[in-house]
DNA sequence: CTGCATCCGATCCGATACTG
DNA sequence: CAGTATCGGATCGGATGCAG
């Protein structure tokens, strides 16, 4: 994981499967689990992340990041150039939890017909 | 899962492993992992939820089973009786969800001193 | 017993502006 | 480029009281 890794698309949240949308499960807070799939390749830096994760603002992203090194899932290296530049990656232990959620996401793949389903059957069809 | 399955013990949450503490993975919102984790013996009662879930206020279970219902993972009956009762019980998707949500929390427990380590080693040791 | 109505504090999260 | 500071709306969830 020491390598640059392809640029990230900055669409690559647009399959519903696997973001904040359909699926029950979350990964702590709205950003963190596109934030892993972000890191799962490799290293990245700030704007890469703000611009792969749908213009989330600097402050939020910030706060997701600072949450997730906190709880030992990403590592934060600031190099002292100018103009600056920080790379964040994931752990070990962020690394391992890609297991769990992958379960999450191909659970939630395999039962969206079932999901769909039981939202179009309600009249409401829509939290609230 | 037609027959009365064992009462549920008011302590059933006192392990931190798979309440919504320290893992990073949510089932929904506040309240809905550990519904699963009453139900996932049989069927239960309104007030057996209510004892078992650390005297979650009734508005909130409800609201919680009324999103897990419309959301295909919790069937609800209500018997026209006096007084009036009402049994919740897990749908065959909900069943399936059981599956991704303990390989959760089999992370979670496997990977406990890692989280709490790093958590130890931040200053602030609390989210915020 | 199983809710519903109302109020309210806490938290989340986005917009905007500014800084080293 | 990589943040910080401030504001405000939206949502979440708890407390209390009432109803069928």
């Amino acid at each position: 994981m020491e390598t640059k890794p392809e640029p990230l698309r900055p669409d690559m949240f647009a399959d519903p499967d696997c973001s904040a949308g359909l699926q029950p499960f979350r990964f702590g807070d709205k950003w963190s689990g596109m934030v892993m799939r972000c890191l799962e390749d490799g290293r990245r830096r700030f704007s890469e992340l703000r611009v792969a994760l749908h213009r989330v603002t600097p402050k939020v992203l910030t706060e997701t990041l600072r949450a997730m090194e906190r709880d030992g899932f990403v590592k934060r290296t600031s190099y002292d150039e100018n103009p600056p530049r920080v790379e964040y990656e994931l752990t070990a232990l962020g690394r391992s939890a890609l297991q769990p959620m992958n379960a999450a996401c191909d659970w939630a793949r395999t039962h969206r017909p079932e999901l769909v389903a039981a939202r179009d059957a309600d009249p409401e069809h829509g939290r609230g």
